[in-house]
DNA sequence: CGCGGCTTTGATGTTCATCAAGTAAAGTGG
DNA sequence: CCACTTTACTTGATGAACATCAAAGCCGCG
């Protein structure tokens, strides 16, 4: 083994979503090239149009996916967490990032060297297979979101985000938003006053408990019927 | 050379597409999976749902690729040319096809076996690499540009919709629209009235010409300035 | 010739963005 | 720690943009 003590990939739990199929000599490689980074809530981890020089998967936390329309608004594409994370999007199309990714809750990046990925593609067919799968449904996802959102209605797109932070996020009835309005509004949109407006109506019908940030869901059943017949 | 005679590819106008890195020894094993098919226009050439065998790509002609949504209506995802369809969207990450395929023009598609494709990026790193830039490249236009339509106004849409036509596909200021009122309305995200409507104010506005599925159009820079501020 | 699908136009109502104004919360400097 | 400023949130009123409904003309096809 050739794998320095210090290193603890091998027993990182991400290392099944992509490193797999490589090799323990392999490995060692990847181990020496990689670095985590810690992010504080609202920072920002990378920024559209930077060069892409590594690859790199969410740790823990949450970040948006963000792209920027004009000065005033910014077009969220997605939410993602620890496992659906990782920089695919345009890392091989492009040598710069098309979108900007920013931390939405404390997080932790590993990054790893992408000249270093890269040649394992080259050489690691099982990798390469692997890579191409990750990345065909990573892009599959976010389309069929996007266009799933925006044929929803509004009160239909509010159930939606609402139902989304409860069952792939928090995996709770009872939840803090991550999230400013204005933020949620980006992500569907819509406009912030909307969102409020919705929201608020949620509340008086007894679907949710709003206060502040913190939303419980009361009544589910309804809330689906309206993500799914608006 | 283990290529046989009746086996063109060699001289395919595709093939640097996306074969430029394998190795002559592979080539037959591509040349000997390989077969074409024509598709008159309307004739469907894949449809959601079924089991993806193959890997294809447009020879020629033109393709809508799209998406039940209901009942009654398609949502249309893109509208491709040769070179730039290449049924990439699902092939890795499923087995099975996302989204359907049909001809708005006559077409010829040409066909490789999947199991050649898959064991060819095992084998061929460099085969791979471009596999998964092509893809790369695929998903990222598709995504920008469902976001870019579905932030712009009607007007800006039908805008969009014939500069696409005029710029990319037929590289003339006049030409026959190969979809339907209804399925422009599909791609763009609106209602079949309202194309009709928006096409029947940009002819008063004499902005384009219109006589039937013929479009011509008579003022560029304006249609340009709608498509960009609505 | 007549039928069904595609196209066109008009009238109507709903949905949503925008504007305005006020309140609460959170950050900033003395 | 308090006054101050700024940013986020909330509600209401208004108008514009767009979908829906209805009806009629057109065209190709059996």
């Amino acid at each position: 083994m050739d794998i320095p003590k210090s290193c603890n990939c091998q027993h990182c739990e991400l290392k099944p979503l992509f490193f797999d199929s490589i090799k323990d000599e392999e490995f060692s490689y990847i181990c020496n090239s990689k670095h985590e980074q810690s992010y504080a809530k609202g920072s920002v981890i990378c920024i559209e149009g930077e060069a892409i020089t590594e690859f790199m998967y969410l740790k823990s936390g949450l970040v948006k996916i963000h792209k920027r329309e004009n000065e005033r608004r910014d077009q969220i594409i997605k939410i993602a967490k620890p496992l659906d994370y990782v920089n695919l999007l345009s890392i091989f199309s492009d040598n710069f990032y098309h979108y900007s990714v920013t931390a939405i809750e404390d997080s932790v990046v590993c990054f790893v060297d992408l000249a270093v990925i890269k040649s394992l593609v080259h050489t690691n067919g099982a990798f390469a297979m692997g890579m191409i799968q990750k990345m065909n449904r990573t892009t599959d996802v976010i389309l069929q979101t996007v266009l799933e959102i925006s044929k929803k209605n509004l009160r239909g797109r509010i159930a939606y985000v609402l139902l989304y932070f409860a069952d792939q996020v928090y995996f709770s009835e009872k939840f803090e938003l991550p999230l400013a309005r204005k933020e949620i509004a980006e992500f569907i949109e819509m406009t912030a006053e909307n969102v409020i407006r919705i929201l608020s109506e949620f509340r008086k019908d007894g679907i949710i408990k709003i206060n502040g940030k913190t939303i419980e869901i009361e009544n589910r059943l309804r809330l689906q019927q309206i993500m799914e017949h608006g």
